[in-house]
DNA sequence: GTGTTTGTTATCAA
DNA sequence: CTTGATAACAAACA
């Protein structure tokens, strides 16, 4: 599912391939009329004609800035795709180009912004959670406020971790990672693989986490969510990056995706599922404790 | 038909 | 106020 990795990959993605672009017309499917914010109408009007000046992100919310006293907030939820196809349906990566592993729009088409001559930027959403809202430049800086730090931040530090889990002693580790504002980014894929690289369940009340763990765990976090960011993200479901390619953190995971396998660390036990903070959690039950 | 998948928010209970 | 549990949103899959 899209996290802080995956949501970093596509915005990078359309800040290379659509930046000083202009929209030329868009298109939104009917069964997607009530996800766009104020309404269709408005919503094309508002952006027909207009070029990118800007993607940026926080958390998992996208934020696109067309030069306007508005911004257009895109968040994927659960399934959604932001793919560009450039009119040639190739696309440059890294410096060699590579062939779309994904026939854009898909089924799933909710959306189409037409760069015209520059190519078409798709939104697909199988289960239609996520959403597109043009908002003032206020609502905006409001809606970011929400957000914590993200642990891809400078200010990510140490100190700034211990003092934000002080603010929660009773609650699971697991449930505080997941909220967005203590620390913004983290979701169900990384939260395990933070926990599991800690050896600590998720279900461990912060006060009983002790100094070193805190530390480990602080570590961990940061050292996942920068190597997932630098892989591309994680493609278990339906995740594909601004391009319609998979992420290459999948090879990475040492326990999200492999419950019933034996542990990569102790090679003994088998992982297992349970449920904290109403998710599903893949744990070791020999190393986490 | 049932349970599971998950980002986020709302609602309820203790 | 804090915390956990549950439902809701929607669609696919086993």
């Amino acid at each position: 599912m899209p996290e802080l990795p995956e949501v970093e990959t596509v915005r990078r993605d359309l800040e290379k391939y659509l930046v000083g672009k202009k929209i030329k017309d868009i298109t939104i499917k009917p069964d997607f009329l009530n996800k766009i914010s104020p309404n269709k109408e408005e919503f094309v009007s508002l952006l027909q004609g207009k070029k990118l000046i800007d993607v940026d992100r926080v958390g998992k919310l996208l934020i696109l800035d067309f030069g306007l006293n508005k911004k257009l907030l895109v968040h994927l939820k659960m399934t959604g795709q932001f793919v560009f196809v450039p009119p040639r349906g190739r696309i440059i990566q890294s410096g060699h180009p590579v062939e779309q592993t994904r026939s854009a729009p898909d089924k799933y088409n909710k959306a189409s912004f037409n760069f015209g001559k520059n190519g078409v930027l798709y939104f697909n959403d199988m289960r239609k959670f996520g959403y597109l809202k043009v908002v003032s430049n206020k609502s905006a800086e409001v809606e970011r406020a929400r957000y914590g730090v993200e642990p891809i931040q400078s200010a990510f530090t140490l100190k700034k971790f211990n003092e934000l889990l002080e603010k929660r002693p009773n609650m699971e580790i697991k449930k505080f990672l997941l909220m967005q504002n203590f620390i913004s980014g983290i979701g169900n894929i990384y939260v395990d693989e933070a926990c599991f690289a800690t050896s600590i369940m998720g279900d461990r009340k912060i006060r009983t986490l002790s100094e070193p763990e805190r530390k480990k765990l602080y570590q961990s976090i940061k050292k996942i969510i920068k190597k997932a960011v630098e892989m591309r993200g994680t493609s278990v479901n339906t995740y594909v990056d601004g391009s319609g390619q998979k992420g290459n953190y999948v090879k990475y995971l040492k326990v999200y995706s492999r419950v019933g396998k034996k542990c990569l660390r102790c090679k003994k036990a088998t992982i297992k599922k349970m449920k904290v903070a109403g998710r599903g959690t893949s744990y070791c039950p020999a190393c986490q404790k």
